[in-house]
DNA sequence: TATAAAATTGTAACTATTACAAATTTATTT
DNA sequence: AAATAAATTTGTAATAGTTACAATTTTATA
């Protein structure tokens, strides 16, 4: 596992301890949290931790290509610290956000319009996940 | 172009004059408008419109499958009166979301999790459209 | 025509996010 | 080491998109 000061610091970041736990924060939760979720995380271990720093931090980490934020979810900005190329799934049953390897990597900028330069691509799936099809309750 | 008040009822909805209005708008502005756009673009013919209105029917709309939701942009929800498969596009640069064909659909789903159902899949794009491309000054 | 159901409306509330200025921390210079 | 400057964090207040809700109006049914 990379180190996150280091890593903070090759992308021009300095690694406070408000940015190393944020950092941190998300590449050990593959959850794809949103601000909230990470300030409710880590108020108890900084106690003077802002909310606002939480957003600025993000922003911070999204612009300096650090992490990406995914549009899966219109109620709430949802970060992701995996930074790779891949699709993810919205269980609208139970809420997960599934992360799925693109099987054609080459293939999925194909439809770009013509002319245009390419920052992102997102590839984005909604329906129900195995487990809630399994869970007859659910449907 | 198909009857808008005959296509609403056979999605079990009520034509009313709000409701026609807004598909009637939607299909003739594939600008992927959100619900204040249309709500100003109708309020001269329609006085008595209000903002709720349109969002409520826009959900409706979306819930029976008349139009989609496009979650390219996070300040404010887009809706699609095109509910066909394509990818969608936006322009860092003038805000533009530009339509275009999926060059594989026959391969765009190929990146599910294992076990899941799909309801809808959308496929962004973010970057730099070619007219903007050309203009040196916004670069 | 009377009654019930559906749709619309306007206001107020809600929530995620941002703006901003003050306070704190960290780095740099003397 | 002290003083100064820069960067970061913080808390509050504001903003904006969306929704809740109850009242009103319109449309359908009896």
């Amino acid at each position: 596992m990379r180190n996150g000061a280091t890593y903070l610091t090759e992308c021009g970041l300095r690694p406070s301890v408000q940015r190393l736990a944020i950092y941190n924060y998300m590449v050990t939760h593959p959850t794809h949290p949103t601000a909230d979720e990470i300030f409710e995380a880590l108020r108890d271990s900084i106690p003077t931790l802002s909310k606002t720093t939480v957003y600025n931090t993000l922003k911070l980490f999204v612009a300096h290509g650090v992490i990406d934020e995914v549009f899966i979810d219109r109620t709430s900005e949802r970060f992701d610290g995996n930074t790779l190329l891949h699709a993810h799934f919205l269980c609208n049953c139970c809420g997960a956000i599934i992360d799925t390897p693109i099987e054609n990597p080459e293939r999925v900028n194909d439809s770009l319009p013509h002319g245009a330069s390419l920052n992102k691509t997102q590839l984005l799936y909604f329906g129900t996940c195995e487990k809630c099809l399994n869970q007859p309750n659910n449907n």
